[in-house]
DNA sequence: TGCCAGGGCGCCG
DNA sequence: CGGCGCCATGGC
């Protein structure tokens, strides 16, 4: 447990408190390129704060020190929702030790520091396959569009009374169902823009609405080398998303997945070569670590 | 303006 | 199998 104490906020609209939060930075959390329907909250009282649609609720996270506040949920949402969403339920002070422990890699621990407080989002299974399919040869700023004009297209309204000053505009929509989507169709994701990526969303969301290659096989596929291989099967789907969807929409934390930044951190630091497996059952999240660290060290130089 | 982006597919040796 | 060109689009 990352947190000590939960409770309601009185005012306007639903609020849970949690206090005493641990390895917990909602500015790395939402802006680590793991989830792409979040957005910093313009004129926050908090100190950080963002907002977006996630388990088809609108909510917006913030945060003042150890103290973060879930608006638009209340403690009984909390408990059957959000503590899992956040995996508040998993102690990183443990899992920053068990990554460390394994590696006498300078780096790697400089990357441990200044990362603490992402936390891998506990996604939905389809969401995250959909949108690491969109990912793909895209930028972080292009993805959020495309997801967000997708969600438009084909989810549904979720309320958010009272939401306007935490960031709701006038409609927002929860990301669209695996069915929904296969619904749509070629033709309608590339007029979203989804380009060579459209044919790819087209099959493999009607492949897994039909029951072909059902994702929630995923769960009983115990080696996550093979869970990858079964992913791979869909088309848009090759070891890097495949990895992204283990990690972010199965919580499959010794899924390593390997991209271009990630590349170069590997061919500067590991040039004699790279086991992931080496990292242990966390080696996912180190990669959480390291993929910030080189984006945040590399950024104009 | 041109390079690049949280890659995968198809083809070629 | 390993390497390579291509794929649409727009952010920077």
């Amino acid at each position: 447990m990352d947190y000590s104490s939960v409770k309601n906020l009185p005012g306007s609209v639903k609020a849970v408190a949690v206090r005493g939060v641990k390895h917990f930075d909602v500015n790395m959390i939402f802006d680590c390129g793991q989830a792409f329907r979040f957005n910093p909250v313009e004129g926050s009282s908090h100190d950080s704060e963002w907002s977006g649609v996630a388990r088809g609720r609108f909510i917006s996270v913030a945060q003042d020190g150890d103290d973060v506040i879930i608006y638009n949920a209340d403690e009984a949402d909390f408990h059957n929702i959000w503590k899992n969403y956040f995996s508040l339920d998993v102690n990183y002070g443990e899992i920053e030790a068990d990554i460390l422990s394994r590696s006498d890699s300078p780096r790697l621990r400089d990357a441990v520091e200044h990362g603490d407080g992402i936390r891998i989002l506990r996604q939905e299974p389809w969401e995250a396959l959909c949108s690491f399919i969109i990912s793909q040869n895209n930028n972080i700023p292009r993805i959020k569009s495309l997801v967000s004009a997708l969600s438009a297209a084909a989810g549904t309204r979720v309320d958010t009374a009272g939401m306007e000053a935490h960031g709701a505009s006038d409609a927002e929509y929860s990301f669209p169902s695996v069915e929904r989507t296969a619904a749509l169709g070629e033709q309608a994701l590339k007029d979203l823009h989804m380009g060579f990526r459209a044919g790819y969303i087209a099959e493999t969301s009607s492949r897994v609405a039909s029951g072909q290659t059902p994702l929630d096989a995923v769960y009983e596929i115990r080696d996550t080398a093979d869970a990858s291989a079964y992913l791979q099967k869909l088309r848009g789907v090759g070891p890097k998303v495949a990895a992204c969807v283990l990690l972010f929409g199965f919580f499959r934390t010794d899924s390593f997945p390997i991209d271009v930044w990630i590349r170069r951190v590997l061919e500067k630091y590991y040039p004699a070569g790279f086991d992931p497996k080496s990292l242990g059952p966390y080696a996912g999240i180190a990669q959480q670590y390291l993929f910030r660290y080189e984006r945040e060290t590399s950024v104009s130089s």
